[in-house]
DNA sequence: AAGGGCTCCAACCGCGAAAGT
DNA sequence: AACTTTCGCGGTTGGAGCCCT
């Protein structure tokens, strides 16, 4: 078996093993706590004191998109939201994190996952009108535009 | 009623820019 | 000036939970 937990370590990384994946509400509240602190900043330092065994990257990612206050999670974007994003998209291009500064509570996170999945969205329904493709999943819910 | 496809979104990655040493 | 570390962005993706038959 020899399950080996070896491993070299240069010094300063602090034991190296990085977590990943779905956030917890405790690892939440860490983040919270370090932000009230100290601001949203110094993202990897929140790693180096040991607090959390998160890269300062997705530290920095989890507040930016779902913990800083007043964001609209889980609330799906107004007929005017949508608006506003296909008409700076057009300005702009797919420049999410400027676009998303003209939306309260959304983020460039939001912004683009919107546009890819109304992407997508589009595709498919041309694809499915397209002269050869008889292939026609039936329209199942509203066709939204 | 179950199980396979489809959607959506939270979180990842790579890379360039900015900040630090 | 040169090299290292951290930040911020845009693109991408895996999987949970919805349809659909």
């Amino acid at each position: 078996m020899m399950e080996g937990r070896k491993r070299i370590v240069h010094h300063h990384d602090e034991m190296g093993d990085i977590k990943k994946g779905p956030w917890k509400a405790e690892e939440d509240e860490v983040l919270i706590n370090h932000v009230k602190k100290y601001g949203p900043r110094d993202w990897s330092s929140i790693r180096s004191k040991g607090l959390l065994q998160r890269t300062g990257k997705s530290c920095r990612l989890r507040w930016v998109n779902k913990l800083r206050p007043n964001l609209k999670n889980g609330v799906k974007f107004s007929a005017e939201e949508e608006r506003t994003v296909i008409d700076l998209q057009a300005q702009f291009g797919n420049k999410w994190a400027k676009i998303a500064t003209y939306l309260h509570g959304r983020t460039d996170n939001d912004v683009k996952n919107f546009w890819s999945s109304r992407q997508k969205r589009l595709k498919r329904i041309l694809q499915s009108s397209t002269p050869s493709s008889s292939k026609s999943h039936k329209n199942s819910k509203e066709v939204r535009i």
